[in-house]
DNA sequence: GGCCATGGTTACCTTCTGGTCAGTATGGAA
DNA sequence: TTCCATACTGACCAGAAGGTAACCATGGCC
């Protein structure tokens, strides 16, 4: 995502799923859902994105509309990010992709270790090492 | 995708959003719902994807199982893509994403040429030069 | 033998995405 | 004066995804 809002696709799943399909979208969304966090929140919630690529998520949800960017001009300083009404709208719409994703690996593979849906522990992960 | 099934992520939602989310899969998913179609059908009702992609797309697909593919040994030969039930059980979830490409689209820009979230006239589309 | 249709595959290239690592800015604390 | 925390930014790179164009195999038809 170069340039600031390159016109989304007129297709509207394809526009659906360019806006949330980026690697880290959704567990970041989960993560807001649960309300406003700041950067540093964010990163020790999830210590496997690197910073840099945290933001570029981050800030891709907000060109499009998904997130909401606070900056308090204070002595250290200190950036919240929160969901829009937009973003929160999405709730929905993941919590079915999440039930389809145990869905299918419950038809395909077992579903040995997969998460459960709602807000997941993403950080204390075992299964990571598995 | 190089290598035949190589591990979904564990994460549900990313798992489901890495199995839909390619290029062309959600439309393709839309002609297969209507029923199942040959090769050439889905080439000419999807014209902008080249054959390599489409049989590329389609093959992913089957490897997640959400697709079947049947060979009739025939003449010129015969082979016919459809939807299995696990594909099939992701209708409501598209159309969920559909719908919500759909007020993304409403809140930010104005909805312009947004298509419908029905089976969509993907070929007959006109926005494509605007 | 040459041609056709169907359904592929292969080689090659370009673009997009995510990732590492190092650097920047601010202003208070030590 | 140096150090620290926070929140970024930029150079660079590797791999995946998608795209183009050309070629292959089968077997009937003329």
């Amino acid at each position: 995502m170069a340039d600031p809002m390159k016109r989304l696709p007129m297709q509207p799943v394809e526009r659906a799923l360019k806006v949330i399909s980026g690697r880290w979208k959704a567990i970041i969304l989960y993560q807001l859902f649960d309300g406003p966090k700041r950067l540093s929140e964010l990163k020790t919630l999830l210590p496997r994105i690197s910073q840099k690529v945290l933001i570029q998520q981050l800030r891709e949800m907000e060109e499009h509309g998904l997130v909401h960017r606070e900056i308090f001009r204070q002595v250290p300083p200190r950036v919240d990010y929160s969901t829009t009404a937009l973003g929160l709208s999405l709730e929905p719409v993941i919590r079915s992709l999440c039930d389809w994703g145990r869905k299918h690996a419950a038809d395909l593979d077992e579903l040995d270790t997969l998460s459960e849906c709602r807000l997941p522990p993403v950080d204390v992960r075992a299964a990571e090492m598995a």
